[in-house]
DNA sequence: CTTGCGACCTGTTGGC
DNA sequence: TGCCAACAGGTCGCAA
């Protein structure tokens, strides 16, 4: 689900939220969407009675100093050095509530038809609780994201086997047509979803950057103009920068942590649209399987 | 090196 | 109305 936006969103609503605060307690309600230090989150997770007992006894009684994000990670660093690496894959959800806000009939209801919507209970895997009463859900319906406990020493060591490309907003043009360069044969939206090539696009904002830019999802990185690439890494920059600025794109379960969507949807021009005529020149839309995602463009402005 | 596909899960949607 | 295949903001491991 959330890309680079939509967990930017979440890191600046949460810091806002729990820096400073003390976790009192934690409950783990299922024990496979915990990982924990330097263990691979692998496909096939197992709950495990031990691992839970640790997580739950290294965080209790930090405080958090920061919330922060590193491509599509959610990091929250706690004063001791420690910290957690969230991950919400597809579905992952991060709700907080206030302590008057913990009965609230809008979390606990199952919005039947309205799109997007908050989890219920039985989606809730992981609650933490600050010592002011408020309350931190961890909701995943697919149950493909993790939350990760990572101590002190190891969170270098993390980041580097992760070894995840540079940030998109960080980037200049020289080295965004550096990373180009390193992978010749493969299509540019391949390159763009590739989270060592670059962190944090994913399947939305790739789609419309490539919009944008007026390049086929589907053409190979070296056959891309020098012109092309400018436009490309300008366009990346503006739509995440738009995208963020309205709070992301709710489509289907990611919200904001207030429970409130993001609006950048009214202003997705090609992602989910195929079929319907491109807002630039009126072609129909059309989609095709880039690099095993669903792919929206243009086929005649998209060259 | 590259692509492609199945897995992992649960829920919604569209076609018949 | 009912059923069932296809599909969904991601990523990994393995085959070819």
């Amino acid at each position: 689900m959330p890309e680079l936006p939509e967990v930017e969103t979440i890191k600046r609503n949460l810091h806002q939220a729990i820096a400073g605060q003390k976790i009192k307690n934690v409950e783990v309600l299922t024990e496979k969407m915990i990982v924990f230090g330097l263990a691979k989150a692998l496909l096939i997770k197992k709950a495990d009675k031990k691992r839970t007992e640790l997580f739950v006894k290294s965080i209790i009684g930090n405080v958090v100093a920061s919330v922060e994000r590193r491509g599509k990670f959610l990091i929250i660093k706690f004063k001791n050095g420690s910290a957690l690496f969230i991950h919400l894959r597809m579905s992952g959800q991060l709700i907080f509530l206030e302590k008057n806000k913990l009965s609230s009939p809008l979390f606990l209801s199952i919005a039947k038809t309205a799109k997007p919507q908050l989890l219920p209970i039985k989606h809730t895997h992981v609650v933490f609780s600050f010592s002011d009463g408020s309350k931190l859900f961890y909701n995943d319906v697919r149950k493909f994201g993790h939350v990760r406990y990572v101590s002190e020493g190891d969170i270098e060591v993390f980041l580097e086997t992760e070894n995840l490309g540079p940030e998109p907003l960080d980037l200049d043009s020289r080295s965004f047509k550096n990373i180009l360069e390193k992978y010749p044969k493969r299509a540019i939206k391949a390159i763009l979803l590739d989270q060592n090539a670059i962190a944090g696009i994913g399947n939305i904002y790739a789609d419309e950057s490539l919009f944008a830019a007026k390049i086929h999802p589907a053409r190979t990185a070296e056959k891309l103009k020098p012109a092309e690439i400018e436009l490309l890494h300008t366009e990346i920059k503006k739509i995440l920068n738009r995208a963020i600025k309205l709070g992301g794109s709710s489509l289907e379960y990611y919200l904001k942590t207030n429970g409130a969507s993001g609006s950048f949807v009214k202003e997705h021009q090609v992602y989910g649209k195929s079929g319907k005529p491109c807002p630039r020149c009126g072609t129909i839309l059309r989609s095709m399987n880039v690099a095993g995602r669903t792919s929206t463009y243009c086929p005649n402005c998209q060259k």
